[in-house]
DNA sequence: AAAATATTTTTACGCGCGTAAATTTTTTAT
DNA sequence: ATAAAAAATTTACGCGCGTAAAAATATTTT
């Protein structure tokens, strides 16, 4: 008999000589069956490698094993990153992720929006785009299915909001800058599409007020998710008309850097805390480039782990409770200061 | 009555006023049913938001619509983009892509396949691991699901290969650089676990031969996937002892070239193609960071685009070939030398 | 208008598994 | 050993849809 011809769980049931709907429950749950039926069901499965058909499985549940991850740009490193510890961690309590990734695109984060909610997830771990989100759109989603906010909020919207505190992550840059040199610029997009840019921005005014320092912002047009591009035409643009307030620059998020380090470095501009310095750059997030922009970028460091891990176990404890919470729960992790040698 | 309230074909059909198997003939192929009952259909499809079962649907097809999408790493933004146009494409042909990563480590790589499996998708498109892919595990898969592999080749595995013509993109690089300057050495990795890269290093050997030029090679150390430190650290190791043969570098991938330049930086070292630089670097791949390193790099440009539409229409070629192709296609794509700064 | 063709309807079965209820068997406690 | 509890089995139904065959209806052609 052909080891792989096993076409569904009645035939696996006689061969291994247990009843089918035992077999069920042991898929369900190993052990949920005495241990010596699991045994049994084992030792049959490595030989006959039998695996019970998934959508068969799904139509009869109301709620599957899977769920949806969805980034709003996976070409960003910082969201691979991220999807990539949350991956680990929703396998690891035996769901299934899918991940998707908006690709910056408002019509195709509502399109995955819709095609998850056919696909019946036991929950969803959502990192919106922002502004250019269909606020309706999610709010809708998120009555049907248990959603997790993470990395970017969306006031009132999904059961919890995992991301990290702009605050601290503002408040340790500038207040680190402000205490070794020059006072810190802001530099920022004119018009960011994503919150977490709104908040570092009142996070430095706020940051500068305290230390009763005059804030400086630079903010430069563009639009889209080409942060690098946008930063380096905004800074070549700048810098070519001298028109910094001071010599040191607090970058609002690490792609940003990226574009004004690669402008710097053309014009000449020599960065870095070295004392033949002419600017110190400095930024947000630890992007998993920062390490070799040149120089090495300091910036403040998202905790990747813990902030995946919070979101993952806060999503099950969402659906362990049914899929609401009485409160909606806010989780913020602090930031840890990265020197290196742009500043 | 609610607008949402809709359970099944049934009840839809009978609002509709039509009946159930012709409604599931026009979810099969929209065409396939009269233009008025088409648009009777679709008129109440607006009013009502009914979808049907994914599950159900599946369950009672030998070929779903599903197209697996495997990279080895996804947080490799090449690899990222290289999705992105796959998604978009396989979208297009009305299918449904699900993409997963490696994470550059075997067992997941296997884990995935065997998931993809259960998921009976009409095909799949793999970039594999390389070398630390398990190439049994990959054919039996192989023989099960019809599979495009493209980016990384592996002899004889899947129905065909979709890559770029590593030969193309070294032969450009190689002709360019020993033109207008001085002979490149050839910098990889010491056992790099990627196939191209064996290609690389081959097609410089042969190209040098070709150019009557005596050809050097530095190859570093390491393993993973973390190609910037790699390159870096080497780098750093290789400059320190002042090892390098000519006062050219040709990288075998833009990631490395990433590390090598920041390491440059680092110790002063002044590159690229002006009077006073002491080492020009060129690399392959024309990575989405490639642009902003210091200085920009000088590579050789897969045709992403080119790469992903072929990839995407051979294996609806092959879906509706019967998922078998009577020989082995392989296409591969010429690079395009992108001159910027650094060479 | 009649004939030929195309489309829809009716009827009916099957897919593979979840799951509930009642019964039987096995294990654990007394 | 007997009673009580736990686990497994038997039986049976349902999930939502694909799909085949035959009959009915609509559309196009002559």
């Amino acid at each position: 008999m052909d080891v792989d011809d096993i076409k569904n769980m009645d035939e696996f049931a006689s061969i291994v000589g247990i009843s089918r709907p035992t077999i069920s429950k042991y898929f369900n749950d190993a052990d949920s069956v005495r241990p010596t039926t699991r045994l049994k069901i084992e030792e049959a499965l490595k030989k006959y490698k039998y695996r019970p058909n998934i959508y068969a499985i799904n139509q009869n549940r109301k709620l599957t094993k899977n769920i949806g991850i969805i980034v709003p740009y996976l070409a960003d490193p910082f969201f691979a990153e991220i999807a990539r510890f949350l991956e680990r961690r929703v396998l690891d309590f035996g769901f299934m992720p899918s991940l998707f990734s908006a690709h910056g695109d408002t019509e195709i984060e509502k399109t995955i929006l819709d095609t998850l909610r056919s696909l019946r997830p036991a929950g969803v771990l959502l990192a919106p785009l922002g502004r250019a989100s269909d606020k309706r759109h999610i709010e809708e989603f998120c009555r049907d299915v248990p959603t997790i906010l993470f990395d970017s909020n969306v006031e009132g919207i999904g059961e919890a909001f995992i991301g990290s505190d702009n605050f601290s992550f503002v408040s340790q840059t500038v207040e680190y800058l402000s205490r070794t040199g020059s006072t810190p610029t802001f530099f920022e997009m004119s018009d960011p599409a994503n919150p977490n840019a709104n908040k570092r921005r009142n996070a430095y005014l706020a940051m500068m007020k305290q230390l009763e320092l005059e804030p400086h912002m630079v903010q430069i047009e563009g639009s889209g998710w080409e942060f690098e591009e946008i930063g380096r035409a905004g800074a070549l643009k700048i810098l070519k008309q001298n028109a910094l307030p001071t010599d040191t620059i607090l970058c609002s998020n690490d792609r940003l850097a990226i574009g004004l380090l690669s402008a710097c470095y053309e014009l000449g501009i020599r960065v870095g805390r070295e004392k033949d310095s002419e600017l110190r750059v400095a930024s947000h997030d630890d992007h998993p480039y920062s390490k070799f922009t040149c120089p090495s970028l300091t910036t403040a460091a998202h905790d990747y782990e813990s902030v995946a891990s919070q979101s993952v176990d806060t999503l099950f404890k969402l659906i362990e409770a049914g899929g609401r919470f009485n409160n909606r729960e806010e989780k913020l992790f602090a930031a840890r200061l990265i020197m290196r040698d742009s500043a």
